[in-house]
DNA sequence: CAGGTTAATTCGACTCTTGAACTATGGCTA
DNA sequence: TAGCCATAGTTCAAGAGTCGAATTAACCTG
């Protein structure tokens, strides 16, 4: 537990204060942040040349002020350092570089090839794409900060972290010690879910919420809680797992083993299950899980069954979205993932008439429901803002994690 | 937004630190607060003089250490302050005061006329109950530090509280404001349920432990959610609704206006609802509903109608708590409340068991779910607490929340 | 009573923030 | 073009706080 504080943290909490906003917001002067902090002038000037000194910060053009000095804009320097991101899905892993303003330098995608990949088999793509993307983008190791994997499952911080996905047979994978052994960048691993809820709270539709949640509506359904700003972990970082809450009491067979889950109801196949069940059986239209989506979308303007299928989603959707409103009382609710997109598109302002009949009226009240900005590959930038936000949090303190040693001069 | 951080913070940080510790454990030495806090002894030293020179805290006898200087133990003392808790439910007023050790010192107890009192009513009986504690205990209003008060409703927390309790009409009641113009001792409201999850967190089921849900079957459903050994409020301090999450889709109607809420089933009067549907309407032995739902426990074990309505609310519990396991992710789930006490006495191996099979295996096997310790009168120890942790978060600063204000010396 | 052991206090060294004085850099005006 | 004003950024002494080592206090044993 930690609990004291001596002024040393001070500082680091400081320089994390100054750094943080530098690195969410726009280019600021050193007037600026030191309104947006609270800091005095004298202190701002100070961190803030430790920062240029150390070349986490750089200055970024003047901006003249009627009849004065003018202001130096500041900003990080998106070029101190790396970061990867890495998407591990269940079909495939996709990589991506970005520098520090969080462009992407590089991407590389590979497949993994059974649908119930093994741990081994990840590792090695997983190691294989770090090197070919560094290689890509001409960038050392030593220029990479950190690398943050969003995998499918649920993923327990200990002191490493380990990977349970009961639906593909992972039982306590120690991923991140396998991983170790291939590489020695520091390695940050979370669930999938919980990443894209990052991306969409960093760079999407949750910028400046301190009260979120994101909800992800794919295949499966899942949710990213975010409260006070940070994700919300409960204690093994299992929670948020939206999508197998019940909601019809004995209802249908879900892959988790209960019946009734949320997911066997608006997750894609849940949908598609529940149309083809209405057709008797006839198969659905479409390709794959997306354009059969699509296409029920589609149908349900004309035909009765699609309709009612569409109808009831919203409805049992609607219900869902209630409960996060009531159990979490968040300022804003994203509704993301593909399927979540490909619903929302037409049908929020439904969705959000479904959620308003069930949930509390005033806390409903306080909540706004939008659509994600992000799309589902925003799980690799969401990854790779793991390593930054452990970096803000640390104040990118320059000392490592142990003490400094001071020898005695020689006498 | 408070970001920066002075010397000062410092200070009081590490007092709060020091006296969280002496306060929510045993007596310590000052070599233990030492380990406990990481703070060096010097300054453990110092720390404890000012607060012992300000009446905080006392010593409390020695403990020989064999062969060396005996520590001497120290504790918060209780006559330093007293705090007095509010119970304000729909039928009654319970007002306790406490000494700082939290031993009851004085009660009172008032009955609101109405079932639905109104705003006013409350207030009048709170402000006379105040008088006649601090009467009985022969304490002065200049020795409370502060009065907590839990209150049905949701309360949003403002820069002035404000309740709102849909089913009894109250909407935006400035309870505080309204309160303040009777009292001048500060005053601080809080929701019920997460005052009597306070107090199962200090003083019963929960204590030391930092994840948890108070899970509150009475009459209603309600919870109190603990992260990281603070309340969860979510954006305006109603998260924790758990009584009107959807459990049966388009179930049976809710007192709250939508159907299939977990309330409607497991909640006392949902049960002897459904109880006596099951009977054809005939009516449910027993007085109130505290016998009524005895009377139906006992006669489960005989009667088929009974055993059915118990085997059944058995599974809707363990359903909802599920929904907490896979959303919250709690270390612990404490059971309590009048009814949640009836029905876990015999059956919370069965609810246990059926909130197993429901949630996700994972997480669930990291949860323990256990009783309450302490009865649905902690409402008002919890209340208390409210007052406590303020001081205990201050660190008992003695300044004021402003800023001292230091005049120039004259010229 | 001397020596050992453990607890608590004292004090110099170090770190950090503040606030005020001071310097830098530009526009404006006579 | 020189002087004045306005705003941005830097420097530095004062104040506050923690650490660690040395010192003092309190007790036991032989």
């Amino acid at each position: 537990m930690q609990v004291k504080r001596t002024v040393r943290d001070l500082r680091r909490h400081n320089r994390s204060a100054l750094l943080s906003s530098l690195f969410l917001g726009e280019p600021q002067s050193r007037q600026d942040l030191g309104q947006a902090t609270g800091l005095s002038q004298g202190t701002v000037s100070n961190v803030v040349g430790e920062l240029i000194e150390e070349g986490l910060v750089v200055e970024a053009g003047l901006v003249d002020s009627d009849g004065g000095r003018p202001r130096t804009l500041l900003r990080v320097n998106p070029g101190y350092t790396h970061v990867i991101g890495i998407d591990v899905g269940e079909t495939g892993v996709r990589t991506e570089l970005f520098d520090l303003a969080m462009r992407p330098l590089a991407t590389v995608d590979r497949q993994l090839g059974s649908p119930r990949p093994s741990p081994e088999s990840v590792v090695e793509q997983v190691l294989a794409s770090l090197h070919e993307v560094m290689r890509q983008a001409s960038v050392e190791p030593s220029a990479v900060l950190g690398v943050g994997i969003g995998v499918f499952g649920t993923v327990e911080q200990g002191s490493e972290a380990t990977v349970y996905a009961q639906t593909i047979g992972w039982e306590a994978v120690p991923l991140e010690r396998m991983l170790r052994d291939g590489t020695a960048l520091p390695i940050y691993i979370d669930n999938g879910a919980k990443t894209q809820g990052q991306a969409e709270m960093w760079f999407g539709a949750g910028r400046g919420v301190r009260h979120a949640v994101i909800a992800l509506v794919g295949s499966g359904v899942g949710a990213a809680v975010v409260t006070n700003g940070t994700t919300y972990r409960g204690a093994t970082s299992s929670a948020g797992e939206w999508g197998h809450t019940s909601l019809v009491y004995d209802g249908r067979p879900c892959r988790c083993g209960s019946r009734g889950c949320l997911e066997a109801y608006v997750g894609a196949e849940g949908v598609l299950d529940r149309y083809r069940q209405a057709r008797r059986g006839r198969a659905v239209p479409g390709t794959d899980e997306a354009s059969a989506l699509a296409a029920l979308l589609a149908a349900a303007s004309s035909n009765p069954i699609a309709a009612r299928i569409v109808d009831e989603t919203v409805g049992y959707l609607g219900a869902g979205l209630a409960t996060l409103v009531n159990l979490f009382n968040p300022e804003l609710i994203v509704l993301a993932g593909w399927a979540g997109h490909a619903l929302g598109a037409e049908l929020l302002p439904r969705i959000r008439a479904a959620a308003a009949e069930r949930a509390l009226r005033h806390p409903f009240g306080q909540t706004t429901i939008t659509l994600g900005q992000l799309g589902p590959d925003a799980v690799a930038l969401g990854a790779a803002t793991l390593p930054v936000a452990d970096l803000l949090a640390r104040g990118a303190a320059t000392e490592p994690a142990g003490r400094a040693l001071r020898l005695p001069a020689p006498a």
